[in-house]
DNA sequence: CATGAATGAGATTTCATTCAT
DNA sequence: TATGAATGAAATCTCATTCAT
């Protein structure tokens, strides 16, 4: 008795091979750079031919946009993970260990992410990304910090994910060197005390 | 009879030249990218022929590097400025606040520095760079904490420029909004407590 | 539902292809000079474009090593063709008429062909391939001459090789005035006498 | 007292500055090759600046003329001395130890003299010179092999041309290894015998 | 859905030659 | 006569993308 999942299987097998071409592009674009990874070689990777990844994906650009949009996403999961609005300090100390073990498992990858987000030639679309992740993590951080009766909550905000995006900076620069735990603690320290 | 320039006629023909193609290429580097700049769009930019680019710079890569170095050197000027090796309270003052004028005096060059410097093609160079800028600056520092009474003095430096990378960074993409003056005030109390 | 071309059809197409191109190129780094042709001479020759040239073959030099490899290859076909390593006296006449029959097939090709290897920048190539083809054809030769008695065998056979190619290129130079019967009984007659 | 010398001290190191200039060429053309040679490295190399060399050459190609042009008459020099047309034995000998004396002295620049009359970008302006030396050569060979009671002193003369190329051919290809003084003496024997 | 030959636009780079001084 | 900055044309090569099959 045949079933008639052919349709059901074939979005399965599309869906398989996106991401088997995201993985390897991703992969490529961190260890090579995305100027200097070909499709050719994303495809030879992959061991399809060239002109299937264009069956996936529109165009290059395509596809590392997704590869981004992925990226920022990482991040949201790990913030304020119940999606009410409002850190708790085991959420804080919580978002801040996940960041730098995300960062920790591909530090290649991030060092490439920052890079890329900064070139303002992909800045419009990277655009939407930040204001999508950041304002609802900024108005969450203020009332974190108002609720931590700090003088000027919404510096202290703007404090906080500057400091975390220099030490997550640093980190990515020379992950086997930098004293990651003992700054860890400090941030906590300094953002959570009284 | 027609004499030639003499040397130093040459020698001024070539500096201004060069620091002229060299701030062309930041500015559309930082912009566009580096890759998505060609010599093409940097001469007709700087009203000269690709040729004459060449002339002054042996690569495309040359340039860039020798931009970034450029760039690196402008902060080795206000840290620790009379090199001793030890860095007074005043001293460490002056750093912060000036590090930040340097940031305000043209906030488009330093945005498009720090993105070319995350370009991570172009990473074995910067790590150079790095190491020659900041080991010694570490060492300063070190010392500088050590002397504050400082726990783990080498952790503090180290939090310390990650943090000022951080500031910095937010600061140029956003100088406008940013509450700059608070945030140095925070950083000089959080460091120089005690 | 159409079906991509099968294995078999690619690579038919791309061994004419290469050929075209091969021909094309020869004929050109011949009359030309090899650094007087340009890829996209040689493209609009074939009418292909260029960047097609470099789907077939890695570079310029490599199309050029290519070439000449390929002619190399035509004379060791008629060289002891049993490949024992020994040449009988019919072997050794079957190879000095296949020569002149090879050199007079394609006239043309030939003065090409001794015209490019003889261009200095290609020299170090050339090397490569005179040891490849002459040091089993001299061990042969070689061999021969001590059959023959000869006083000094190793002499005789590089003498040998250095009148046929003399010999080679004036024929090739103008083949219809060059007396080229009477020359192969000369030769024949020096280098078999007892 | 001052003399009116100023005109030929001129001439004369206009003279000596040309001389300077072709003698670099020489050396650049025969071991980097022609189309490597930039000016701006024989002006260099020669210690002057790159407009003078067109001050003393009206091009690149000019240059490469005139050095090749100075080359053809090296030959003319050994051949027949005292140029009455008639080759004796001794003379003969003379030629041909002249012209692997010749040859030895810089066989580099000989392979790339070899190279560069062969490609017909510049044939038409070799073609001259071949013409202009070997014709008066041809009849004065032929004469040669008519006094030796040569039954065809034609086809002989055209035989010693072609072993001679052949054999300065292998000698410039492989001068280190090459047996020359050994095979110079079976040209002589095969030649002069009877 | 899958292939890879083919295109074409553009990138980096080199260099003979000119020219103002 | 002498300089070297400047040009401009052309060369090699790369690659995202298309398309016939």
């Amino acid at each position: 008795m045949i079933m008639p999942r052919t349709e059901k299987q074939y979005a399965r097998i599309r869906e398989e091979k996106r991401a088997l071409i995201k993985n390897i592009a991703l992969e490529l674009f961190a260890s090579e750079g995305y100027y200097y990874t070909s499709i050719s070689k994303i495809a030879k990777k992959a061991a399809i031919s060239k002109g299937l990844v264009y069956n996936y994906f529109k165009s290059k650009e395509d596809l590392l946009k997704e590869i981004i949009s992925n990226g920022f996403d990482a991040f949201t999961v790990v913030f304020d993970p119940n999606k009410d609005g409002i850190l708790t300090d085991d959420e804080f100390d919580y978002f801040i260990n996940e960041v730098f073990n995300i960062l920790r498992s591909n530090t290649k990858y991030w060092r490439l992410f920052f890079g890329i987000i900064l070139q303002s030639i992909v800045y419009d679309f990277v655009e939407e990304q930040l204001i999508r992740i950041l304002s609802p993590m900024s108005k969450t951080l203020n009332n974190f910090m108002e609720r931590k009766n700090a003088d000027d909550p919404a510096t202290d905000a703007r404090f906080f994910m500057a400091v975390l995006d220099g030490v997550a900076f640093h980190y990515i620069l020379d992950p086997d060197n930098f004293p990651l735990e003992k700054i860890k603690n400090r941030i906590i320290n300094f953002f959570t005390r009284c």
